[in-house]
DNA sequence: TGTTGGACTTGCCGTTATTCTA
DNA sequence: TAGAATAACGGCAAGTCCAACA
């Protein structure tokens, strides 16, 4: 099917799809400005809000209901309204000024601390429960690879793979110290010294990419090396060291800069079926090539196939493979792949039945996992037979503080109710939430609704939450003056306390439970510009809560006294223990489920990793099926799919669904808006949008002409704030992508190229040495699908501090050095040491023990060098949401037990938990 | 067929615990 | 041993995606 779309001209395209690439992120720094947290303090002061007295979601428990039920399904009790002990009189106004707060102060926050020292629950059961019915690896296909070879290909590879430069882009933004990763496949490398910011630069290909070839083979049977020496720390300096740039997140402010709009898509929608009568499965790769394939093809000859493969000039790995050109790679199996898909073309499921003579066994090893869709009592769905927990927690009911906040200068009293909610903002003075009208306005909307419209505060402006932020600041520093036993005995109450609700019983083994906690009530702190941040989130009372348990088991006690659950339920179709409704968004809900540890949550992990697996069986069809659509396909809508498809490959990029008003705008690949994308002659795209949780991304992506040329069509006769994809949502494209391999989502290409180049980079980059050398090419692998996925993190508040404290010290390193290379000389002439700092004669030490000690400064130098660079280097990247959500933790434990690196210096103790399940990897897994 | 409800995963951040360094 | 740096943990917001419903 894909045949045509490798032409020569698109081979020349994607080869030129080869240059450095660099991530361009920005730094949207909110947290800079923690430092104008004085100023905001100056300026609490709000509008008025309403009157609409409304307060009894509000109030404390005081439980009114019967005592605890014992049936199955209750409804909801209705509960009285709670007597406030205070009333509130009213305070008399003056005209003056309501005084600003002065302290500033960390960021506080209600904290459930709850160190929950999780016990270990047995995970053996588990895994062996999950253990693989590990097919026999076939013997090493050493041939026939190279079509698969390019396409099995992380997205780094091609991005990263040659040379790039990573480049970091500061701009300031709002005073934040805002900086971009940009990614780019610009042939021109060395440009990248133009573009570079204020502050450094990284050249994002180490020499650790230079290591292609290396054999594991030998390495393979070795046990987990548990006995290898450990080094101490994890060196971070080294090879990665160069790697990308730096970024910083979008300030707050600057969302609206970039224009997104709001304005909904009129989806034109076209019926799906018309893309899925002609498009068919892509058929996974014709040869038998089992996951394990490749596991016993040493790296070396998979070195050696990839660069038959592209028979590109030597120096040019294949790391820099671009998608385009694997698709075309191999003539021989292009026609090979395209066949079956053009073959498939008339229904989906001869082509699957056909291709599972591959995946005959990702099925079958994914047998015993059940869908997780299917209707409830049918029977099939189901997730658990038997199930025991204890319910939830909830917070303890609010203790007022008596503390009056002043209005118009004039101290108010106010209810409990009202000062738990006044108390609730004041703690976030010091917060940049302070600088966002909006949250005070919609704060200051609910807290008015529950003063009354009578009430003396009738607006936020003449309002000093000073003292109560005093209160609790010093509620804090008290906190932090506890002496170690008292914190000690705190912890353990606490943790008495919550022991039983910590723990379910699911079919009979005991699992520890995620968030047992009730949310406690607070301000809604949005991300990004949030319509509602700042609204009151109500307290959550057991008459809102629906509880999940087994048929036969106890239901928990409710925990407050006379009141009750909202319902019991015996759903064995989900995995939650317990929901209530969002306070915040009445359409959605918040759930209570087993930890990520859990035996349920392994599964569904595993699921999720074998269907990323099975994709490297399809990509290739893939690849070529939407080449072949977005080159040639007159259809508008199957052209977008391809686009879309193409960008989501390429980039990685979300899904993106619709969105309501009432959220945050941000967008994914379906909701890009003509103003997201720029085409820049001759055919580089350039990326401005907010992702998911308001974080910009940034990109300037060097694609095909044809891919181009489409998104300019796409554009063309749209305001900025229109749909780029007017044809497309997320439901057509994945219903699309289904067509293609069953189950594929678009999400499924983030796990399958953040594995795959994960272990790409790890067979390439891994050479012998130290367990801290190996571990920094774990990281440096780890920090490149960290970029692909645009995981970012804040600028921490202490980063510069501690940038200058590194440089300090190199500097006075580099005094001393002089000094010593001034001894050294007059020491070799004769003379004695010139004077110390003090005046004092310093002690005469012959040149041998001056060079030793010169030697030692050096290698400190060097090593803050190095270490400033890393920190610098990762100061904006996040590197563990990757890890806990898109690296298959297989890839990890094999090339651990491969190279005798310890587990553990990898994973955590809770990454350990949670991916218990992989431990018995065989050491020659492969991706 | 589009919309919505529902269930789950993904993701960033603040707090707390642990480790490192002087 | 204290204070700083770093890692781990947990909270909760915000995504994805499926299926029932209108």
């Amino acid at each position: 099917m894909a045949v045509e779309a490798c032409t020569p001209n698109l081979m020349e395209d994607m080869e030129d799809d080869e240059g450095p690439v660099i991530f361009k992120r920005s730094n949207p720094a909110s947290k800079q400005n923690q430092a104008n947290s004085e100023k905001k303090k100056l300026s609490l002061q709000k509008h008025v809000g309403q009157s609409a007295v409304h307060t009894s979601d509000v109030r404390p428990a005081n439980g009114e209901s019967s005592s605890a039920q014992k049936g199955r399904i209750q409804p909801s009790a209705k509960t009285p309204p709670v007597k406030s002990p205070l009333s509130s009189p009213k305070a008399s106004n003056s005209s003056a000024k309501a005084s600003p707060i002065t302290s500033p102060g960390a960021n506080s926050k209600p904290s459930a601390s709850a160190t929950s020292t999780a016990k270990q629950q047995n995970h053996h059961k588990s895994s062996a429960a999950f253990i693989e019915p590990k097919p026999s690896v076939p013997a090493a296909k050493a041939n026939s690879n190279s079509e698969s070879s390019d396409d099995e290909k992380p997205l780094s590879a091609r991005t990263f793979g040659c040379s790039s430069k990573g480049k970091s882009n500061h701009a300031n933004k709002e005073g934040g110290d805002s900086c971009s990763i940009r990614r780019r496949v610009i042939e021109e490398s060395e440009d990248s010294e133009d573009e570079k910011p204020l502050s450094r630069r990284f050249t994002s290909k180490s020499s650790l990419g230079e290591s292609t070839s290396k054999s594991y083979d030998s390495d393979e049977k070795k046990p987990l090396a548990a006995k290898v020496q450990q080094n101490g720390s994890v060196s971070r300096d080294g090879p990665m060291n160069k790697s990308a740039s730096l970024s910083n997140k979008r300030p707050p402010g600057e969302v609206k800069s970039l224009n997104q709009s709001s304005v909904k898509k009129p989806k034109l929608s076209s019926p799906i079926t018309s893309i899925s009568n002609k498009q068919a499965a892509v058929k996974p790769e014709p040869e038998p090539k089992a996951e394990d394939d490749d596991d016993n093809i040493p790296l070396s000859q998979r070195g050696k196939k990839s660069q038959a493969a592209t028979s590109k000039p030597k120096d040019e790995d294949d790391d820099n493979v671009p998608i385009a050109q694997r698709i075309k790679k191999s003539p021989a199996s292009v026609s090979k792949s395209s066949a079956p898909v053009k073959k498939a073309s008339t229904v989906v499921s001869p082509s699957l039945k056909k291709v599972n003579k591959n995946s005959k066994k990702v099925i079958k090893k994914t047998a015993y996992t059940k869908s997780s869709k299917v209707p409830p009592g049918s029977g099939e769905g189901q997730k658990w037979t038997t199930l025991v927990h204890n319910g939830v927690i909830f917070p303890p009911p609010y203790n007022p503080h008596g503390v009056k906040m002043l209005y118009k200068r004039q101290p108010i009293t106010l209810t409990p109710e009202q000062e738990e909610v006044a108390t609730m903002f004041a703690v976030m003075l010091d917060t940049d939430y302070m600088n966002k009208p909006r949250f005070k306005e919609n704060f200051f909307s609910d807290w008015k609704k529950m003063l009354g419209k009578n009430h003396t505060i009738q607006n936020l402006e003449d309002c000093d939450f000073g003292p109560i932020y005093e209160w609790h600041q010093q509620e804090k520093e008290k906190k932090k003056q506890m002496t170690t036993e008292e914190k000690k005995a705190l912890k353990e109450d606490k943790l008495q306390q919550e022991e039983k609700y910590m723990w379910a019983i699911v079919d009979g083994v005991k699992e520890k439970v995620g968030n047992f906690r009730v949310e406690p009530p607070g301000l809604f702190r949005g991300r990004g510009e949030h319509p509602k941040m700042g609204k009151l989130k109500k307290r959550i009372r057991p008459r809102d809560i629906t509880i999940n348990i087994g048929k036969d088991a106890p239901i928990p006690e409710c925990p407050i006294p006379g009141e009750r659950w909202k319902e019991v339920r015996n759903d064995n179709t989900v995995t939650w223990l317990a929901f209530w409704i969002d306070p915040i968004n009445q359409k959605e809900f918040k759930y209570v489920f087993l930890a990520a540890s859990s035996t349920l949550k392994g599964q569904s992990d595993k699921e999720k990793y074998e269907k990323a697996r099975l994709l490297k069986d399809y990509i290739h069809g893939i690849r070529a099926a939407y080449t072949k659509d977005f080159t040639n396909n007159k259809d508008p809508m199957k052209k977008q799919i391809a686009v879309a498809t193409y960008l989501i490959d390429k980039l990685a990029l979300r899904a993106g669904n619709e969105k309501d008003d009432d959220e945050a705008d941000t967008v994914g690949c379906c909701t890009l808006k003509v103003e997201n994308v720029e085409p820049v002659p001759p055919n580089i795209l350039k990326f401005d949008f907010l992702g998911k949780d308001s974080i910009r991304y940034q990109n300037e992506v060097q694609v095909e002409p044809a891919v181009f040329k489409a998104i300019q069509q796409f554009r063309s006769g749209k305001e900025g704030s229109e749909d780029l994809f007017d044809r497309l949502d997320t439901s057509k494209l994945n219903a699309h992508l289904k067509e293609l391999m069953p189950g594929l989502t678009a999400k499924v290409f983030r796990t399958y190229n953040a594995s795959i180049t994960l272990d790409d980079m790890l067979s390439k980059e891994t050479k012998g040495g130290e367990v801290a050398e190996k571990v920094v090419v774990y990281q440096h692998a780890n920090k490149e699908v960290a970029i692909i996925c645009n995981h970012q993190r804040t600028v921490s508040k202490s980063h510069s501090a501690q940038m200058s404290r590194l440089n300090e010290k190199i500097d006075e390193l580099k005094t001393a050095m002089e000094e010593l290379k001034t001894d050294l000389s007059r020491v070799k002439k004769g003379k004695p040491p010139s004077k110390g700092a003090d005046g004092k004669p310093k002690r005469n030490l012959n040149p041998e023990a001056l060079e030793r000690k010169m030697a030692q400064i050096n290698a400190k130098i060097e090593k803050m060098e190095r270490d400033k660079e890393t920190k610098e280097d990762l100061k904006t990247v996040a590197l563990g949401t990757s890890k806990i959500n898109y690296l298959d933790p297989r890839i990890t434990v094999a090339w651990c037990k491969r190279h005798e690196v310890p587990i553990e210096k990898i994973f955590n103790k809770s990454l350990l938990a949670k991916f218990a399940w992989s431990m018995d990897v065989d050491p020659s897994f492969r991706f």
